[in-house]
DNA sequence: ATCGATCGCTACGGTACCGTAGCGATTCGC
DNA sequence: GCGAATCGCTACGGTACCGTAGCGATCGAT
């Protein structure tokens, strides 16, 4: 027989991975059990705990493998690259199969320090990104230096995060265009009127 | 002995709901255990059984033993009322006993009805307060009656939601008062500039 | 004071999951 | 191809929790 394309470890782990992220959008990670991971992904549980020290690091592996790093867009337009930042960001975290694991994971992170590093990390990459943004605009002279950029990263990030995960409903490019046009017809008028010279 | 001021079967159930805020918010709603609860409240683990069916009901039951409703003020300011409305509304939701569940609840509310309904209804209720506070603030001509009422709830919600739940920071009154002061600002120039007379 | 209701305590069988071990079968490196 | 590593499978003892039952003690209403 041929060598694959992938060996047979990294089939395994894959097939690890991809079941208990399946397992733990379904029924969360203080639920997650290692047996239902054997039964699902057809690997022997003995081979599990072979690749997989502990449920932690599992869980861990999991989120990474479907984490992915959006593009920062740079068009030259503040809005623009909010809208393409945020609805990059939102899409990559909150929907999908990640999106379908983040309220666990949080829940999970106030208990456990490992999962506790893991979500602060997105969390901050995400901040740091939208950060990046307001800072070009801000060097470009499209917004006061002034400007209270942390806050207008919570100003943006909060209500996104809350609509999809406080009241679960879906973030359309409309919702995400309206939350950056109106924080930024505040920015418009926010410190002394008139601060976004564009 | 004389009749005590509460009768024995409420000091029970007082102790096994105390009990039960306290474990949920240390070890979150999934991973409750009766056995726990009966070893903490000092109340047999039969006697919790016969007030509470199920471990459902006990965690509903928990959360209505400290959910307070938070007073709408009317001081005819609409930064005023917003101020005094979300600061009443975040610290009983989301800061003492109510806020170490909250994360766990929403969690579990994903896959359970019951508290689904729970905090849904909950969600819903703060909504409805912070949307009277903008209605008869469009009533009396402060703001326009054009402004997207549901939008800016959520512009002024999930700010707070997410500083608290996701960062995991004090909900400051600083920080309520700028969220406020921001969201107002892109109201008065959101739709078509001036939209608020006072 | 009495008597029924309630409670504390203990114990039970049942279930689910843990993490490990042994042993053929399969696969991979050489 | 051949040896060594890896894997699937099964089974194991141990733990935690479930929900129920029995029984003596305590409480509470009359």
């Amino acid at each position: 027989m041929v060598t694959p394309a992938v060996s047979r470890a990294e089939r395994v782990r894959e097939q690890v991975l991809d079941a208990t992220v399946e397992l733990v959008a379904a029924v969360g990670v203080e639920r997650l059990s290692i047996d239902e991971v054997a039964n699902r992904s057809g690997v022997a549980k003995s081979t599990i705990y072979r690749h997989f020290p502990s449920k932690q690091v599992l869980v861990v592996e999991a989120v990474h493998a479907c984490t992915s790093i959006p593009l920062v867009t740079d068009s030259g337009s503040l809005r623009e690259d909010l809208i393409s930042c945020f609805s990059g960001m939102t899409k990559a975290s909150y929907e999908g199969r990640l999106g379908d694991m983040m309220m666990s994971l949080m829940d999970a992170a106030q208990r456990d320090p490992e999962l506790n590093r893991l979500v602060r990390a997105q969390t901050d990459q995400k901040r740091r990104f939208a950060t990046e943004v307001l800072e070009r605009a801000i060097a470009r002279g499209e917004v006061s230096a002034d400007l209270d950029v942390d806050l207008t990263v919570t100003l943006l990030s909060g209500p996104l995060v809350y609509t999809k995960l406080v009241r679960r409903m879906p973030l359309t490019n409309e919702l995400i265009a309206a939350v950056v046009d109106s924080v930024l017809a505040g920015i418009d008028v926010g410190i002394a009127g008139g601060l976004r010279t564009k």
